[in-house]
DNA sequence: GTGAAAGCGCTAACAT
DNA sequence: ATGTTAGCGCTTTCAC
């Protein structure tokens, strides 16, 4: 036996063999299976019967090639790992499901190499449909799957003119902003992961930059932290650079308030602050991103800004399949955000949800 | 145009097209690709510049049906959004991607049905593997896939003869109780999802019991929550239910320790407590299970067990790959896991790792 | 209402 | 070293 051959020779049923069994010919097993034509009742029990007594269940690796479609969807993410992807792609699982579609994950881990290779071999299974969350920074592989005619949908994210579902990050952040001011804060931190990569960051701290500057804040008043070590351990690089940096604020008069791109970095910030004893939220404040499952029984109650995950699977999937049935009139979708106030920053009760559920 | 049907009728490019234009019959292009023959340097680069001109990408349906082997593995796992099950994916996946595997992930969200229709959908697709992560309660499923002829491997889990990869729950545990005990702790509470389903939660509840008997603790000092509330939302459920329990160990002399089964149940008992301000770990303390990315970080840091999920992934794929070459040793690997001694549970220094990781 | 027949794109045994 | 051929399991015209 050759070192790469299978042990899998073993005999599968076909339709041939119900067929026989049932004594009619494939194509009307066929055509029961997948009520394409009017068979007799009697035929048709014969048929399931066989069916049953064989267990039969069909090959979708002929059906696709016969039918130059898999139900397949490939779904890229950047970070499997991390709770906002895989609720996202939880949701997207869940509306395949119902669906008898499959979902071929691909899992960048922040690594473009991972995510070049695993497209590839997305398009080589034929995916009926591509669902990237996420990432950035990797046109020539979006071009890769757009020449190999495999329809994309983008998720949290926005690429030229190619079907999307976002997040209003822009306008979220704004307001969010505008409120910490009349709250009170004098001194702001933004925290993030470089923008350049990933659009939806950017807009983020664009809508950070506009809504202090709408409130009238200063240059003095604003500090701003990208950080290359905000990727992929997110706590921890983010303990890291403030345990260093956090002191600095406690020379300024006034609260400084981080606003951070994720609840990971925030949890980071809050870790650092402990650790020197500035007292939360009095001197200092933080607000995180996403609503993790935790950040709502976090002692202090994270003030983070939600993203409705299940929305945004949902919405992608039911997008791919109106595209592959060409029809699709609205191609940008946004979905609102949602600011939470809990106790890491104090929020003025008009106009945003008091979340704290207990 | 019928509804159901897809606008996917474009052409691709096939092994004939690449043939004829390299000049060759199909069957040398293959040979060429798959190095399943020796060709002549000259035809060979011929070839090759015809797929790259033609930007061929071969037909993975095709393949399959040919090969009679999908080079598709399935996963399934209890839930996807919990962040030890998406790192133990994240691995298989890792392994996969370097093997030209392609993962299916089935994610059954806590449901059996769920489960089931899942990897239905798995065998039709031929999966040349299935590993199933933890759950449990689901035997009439496993047998579907048997008897499909689908190799099976078990993650986390045990069941029967099947190829498995778990960890040393029962040992951890036990070592655990015992280094709680030799630490001082008189009172202990065990809360856990029910164990019923899940054979590794028995596992660390007999651990329990096992390390208080050899440690000669009284059924006085021991209590045990079993609730249904701990599967789906895990702190949620656990600050609901220990809200009013807390209080209770409150009269009784010396600090009661909970013993979990995840660090999501031990923030919850954590967060009741802070709101019921009761001192930690003087008064109470607490130890979780996973150790997921925060624990490092939270204040106080969370004593708990560690599981390597990248390890466990990387044997079950390894596993799996040993079975489908019929080259199996050893069917059952078993893991170490690892205590980590943090602030809200104190351990004896020795024997145990302190990591601060700050 | 059912059967006959072709073919999706690929590989593998065999022939040359 | 390359070509010929058959067929994997299914669907889908097209006859009858």
């Amino acid at each position: 036996m050759k070192a790469d051959q299978l042990r899998t020779d073993k005999k599968r049923v076909t339709i041939n063999d119900v067929a026989h069994l049932a004594g009619v010919v494939p194509s009307t097993v066929s055509h029961v299976l997948n009520q394409t034509a009017s068979i007799s009742e009697e035929t048709r029990s014969r048929v399931l019967r066989a069916v049953e007594e064989l267990n039969y269940s069909p090959n979708a690796s002929a059906r696709a090639l016969r039918q130059k479609r898999t139900r397949l969807i490939g779904v890229a993410v950047q970070d499997i790992s991390s709770e906002f992807y895989a609720r996202c792609a939880a949701s997207i699982l869940e509306e395949a499901r119902k669906d008898c579609y499959c979902v071929l994950l691909c899992d960048a881990a922040f690594d473009k190499e991972n995510l070049k290779k695993g497209v590839m071999t997305l398009i080589e299974r034929r995916v009926d449909g591509l669902i990237f969350i996420g990432g950035g920074n990797d046109e020539e592989i979006i071009r890769e799957a757009q020449n190999a005619g495999v329809p994309i949908i983008m998720g949290d994210r926005h690429f030229e003119d190619f079907p999307s579902v976002e997040f209003d990050n822009r306008n979220t952040v704004r307001k969010l902003v505008k409120l910490l001011w009349k709250a009170g804060y004098q001194n702001y931190t933004y925290a993030s992961e470089p923008t350049k990569i990933q659009g939806n960051l950017r807009e983020r701290y664009e809508g950070f930059l506009e809504g202090l500057r709408e409130c009238g804040a200063s240059g003095e008043q604003i500090r701003v932290v990208f950080d290359e070590r905000l990727h992929k351990e997110k706590i921890k690089g983010s303990f890291q650079i403030f345990e260093n940096l956090i002191s600095q604020t406690e020379d300024k008069e006034g609260t400084m308030v981080y606003v951070t791109s994720n609840d990971l970095i925030a949890y980071g910030i809050l870790a650092a602050a402990e650790k020197k004893g500035i007292p939360i939220p009095g001197k200092l404040a933080v607000v995180g991103f996403d609503n993790i499952q935790l950040s709502e029984y976090y002692v202090p109650g994270l003030t983070t800004i939600a993203q409705d995950e299940k929305l945004l699977g949902r919405n992608c999937y039911q997008l791919f399949k109106k595209v592959i049935h060409g029809q699709v009139q609205e191609r940008h979708i946004v979905l609102e955000q949602q600011i939470i106030g809990r106790e890491s920053a104090i929020l003025p009760l008009d106009g945003i949800k008091e979340s704290k559920g207990r």
